[in-house]
DNA sequence: GTCTATATTGTGATAGAC
DNA sequence: GTCTATCACAATATAGAC
């Protein structure tokens, strides 16, 4: 599936995101990447230097879709209850269109811990203010007291497990085809922030 | 670090364990398997005829750990909220015993999703009981509606997400070193079903 | 820039001595 | 059963023609 349109830096790059997304660093092969783009193995070379460099622009293109951006949101100054509808819907929202993200990331992540150290601190990626948002309904008395990283964590763990839990959801919910875990999924932009402002409204 | 009280069978077996948990089964080398065992890698073919059957044993053994059993759980006839909490404390406990499994099994699975369609069917994995029962209280006016695999969804989520991410959460929680990172999720055995109960009773 | 051909290294697997 | 040595092939990477 080539784009016409595409210089071959692009195709190349497009045809990387598609391989190592699915099969991630170890199970890619430069060849299928070749394939992918309709070009030569050489190529790959002659604009990435080795798949290591390759692999880099990919992560790092993830990374940014799947971790910053949204963190940015938790820093707005919008009423809490707001920001979680308004965070779980745009969330889950960047998953369904990019299903293999979250567990690309994650598993390259566990593969080499290392490699968020660098990218969390270029990045300034700090959730204080939202967990400070958090502890400050709490003492005001519009919330139920509850860890705010656990909050947190929970909101996250909800948008992002079903993509990453995909296989086994599918098959265990009896929804076997895609269009019904798409269904499901999609509902979730709903019920998610629901059921956490449930969890904490007083 | 090899036992001298395990034969050399069993010794592979832990090393592979080891290994293919950590690596998964493209990164996993057999070389390192056999230095993990403290023996040499013909030994290795010598006791599991290849890579894959190796693998497959590793695989079936945490498939069974992360799955069959708390399923189980799932189907008794206690009252759901009690159900809840003894599910989460159950499964988040197997997670700090095996904190690799979770992203073992998951990545594989979605590596080569036909996998699971086998193991399930063979194990007749039905949460129908569960989702019945929460379908039951709903009528009942006992808990809030709610679609129950949304449920049980939230409840998987919330106790294996954080074994997914930890480096992730690690270095956005701030809790860097992993002492204090098992403390938070040892406390989410107790916070997790809090949670759940608190955004589902009336 | 793009290709074919080839070098080089890594890795799973086997042969055969002990 | 366990080892050393080696094979065979797969995969990354490079050389060099066009």
């Amino acid at each position: 599936m080539t784009q016409k349109d595409l210089n071959t830096e692009q195709k190349i790059l497009k045809a990387a995101r598609v391989v190592f997304t699915h099969k991630g660093f170890e199970g890619a092969r430069m060849q299928e990447i070749a394939d992918e783009a309709g070009i030569n193995k050489a190529l790959l070379h002659y604009y990435y230097r080795n798949k290591d460099k390759l692999f880099e622009e990919v992560f790092k293109e993830a990374f940014y879709t799947m971790v910053p951006q949204v963190i940015e949101l938790l820093k707005s100054d919008m009423p809490l209850f707001d920001k979680i509808r308004f965070f779980a819907e745009k969330y889950i929202d960047i998953f369904i269109q990019n299903p293999f993200i979250p567990g690309f990331v994650l598993h390259e992540l566990s593969q080499n811990p290392k490699r968020i150290v660098d990218l969390i601190s270029n990045l300034g990626i700090e959730p204080q203010i939202f967990l400070q948002q958090i502890q400050t309904e709490i003492e005001k008395g519009a919330i139920k007291p509850i860890d705010p990283r656990n909050l947190l964590t929970n909101l996250l763990a909800m948008c992002i497990f079903p993509f990453v839990a995909k296989p086994i959801l599918k098959n265990i919910m009896f929804t076997k085809d895609d269009k019904a875990f798409t269904l499901f999924v999609e509902e979730r932009k709903k019920s998610v922030p629901e059921f956490i402002i449930n969890a904490i409204k007083k």
